[in-house]
DNA sequence: GTCTATTCCTTGTCCGGATAACTTTTCTCA
DNA sequence: TGAGAAAAGTTATCCGGACAAGGAATAGAC
């Protein structure tokens, strides 16, 4: 019936890296998901925190550099994290586009959680894996995004 | 100040598998969006369509499966492409409580489209790579995937 | 045969991610 | 200096992903 039925049969199973790379940023996201749970943050938000937490105060668009996400994600996000008062936003006094965003007070008391539960994270997702293996799979992670970075030009 | 300030301060650097993974998911899920945009499928629709070409009409906990989403997910997602005309469910004869969705003969338009999309993705995402680092990569991978799922019991 | 447990699906809610459209402020440079 | 480009945020609209709760039908146990 149809000319590329060999092409076609395989078409769910034939395209490797990129399945297994949908398959395992699943499985990761999950479990950093479930670890997270019991600091009561939702995925993403404990990298914002992160970042205010090292690096101190800072714009929303450092924000955005620092974790990797866009300027829409981050603004409501922010004011989420703000109404539950993790955050607090000041307007900048040298650049009136800007936002200062800092972590509150009440937020530390999250810091030794999230910490744990990213070491956790890690320490699951490297478990049984020799530090050959592992140095190997972080050389192929870092082969993959320099290539695919160079791709989303 | 801080009695931990050298554990901490690694707190966004030192995780470093964790991290690899986020950004390229990040990136790969970036660049498939982009590629799928000409079909105008949304990312995850496609795999759908995909499995209902290969596999036929099935029902939608099959198509869960298939696709590894989750049944409130897939329940919207083939709402939303019910509307759109790429798919059609009609109860199952067998089970009362099944639903059977089968692709639309208006959905063919797009399997080349889609076919297309998902080579050129694999293409681009393995540019440059030799067939060892493709195969040690997808090692990597499947190692990754195993640890990560025995991790989420 | 009935009562319970399981399965399949749906709806509602909340979340992040992406795009587009827009406002306000700053920067650039002719 | 003054016009236009660029940058920072916000809001809106979609989308998929996760969770909780619940209805309806089937399967299983007794």
């Amino acid at each position: 019936m149809s000319e590329h039925a060999t092409e076609r049969a395989a078409s769910l199973g034939a395209r490797p890296v990129s399945h297994a790379i949908f398959r395992v940023a699943r499985l990761h996201k999950a479990l950093a998901g479930r670890l997270l749970r019991e600091t009561g943050l939702h995925p993403g938000q404990e990298l914002v925190l992160m970042a205010l937490w090292d690096q101190g105060p800072q714009r929303q668009v450092d924000l955005v550099e620092a974790v990797d996400s866009d300027a829409p994600t981050m603004a409501r996000s922010i004011s989420r994290m703000e109404k539950a008062g993790l955050v607090r936003r000041s307007p900048s006094p040298t650049d009136g586009r800007a936002v200062i965003v800092e972590a509150t007070e009440a937020s530390l008391a999250l810091r030794d959680k999230v910490d744990g539960a990213w070491a956790e994270l890690e320490r699951l997702t490297t478990t049984g894996l020799g530090t050959a293996q592992q140095s190997e799979i972080l050389a192929g992670l870092a082969l993959l995004e320099s290539v695919l970075s160079k791709a989303g030009d």
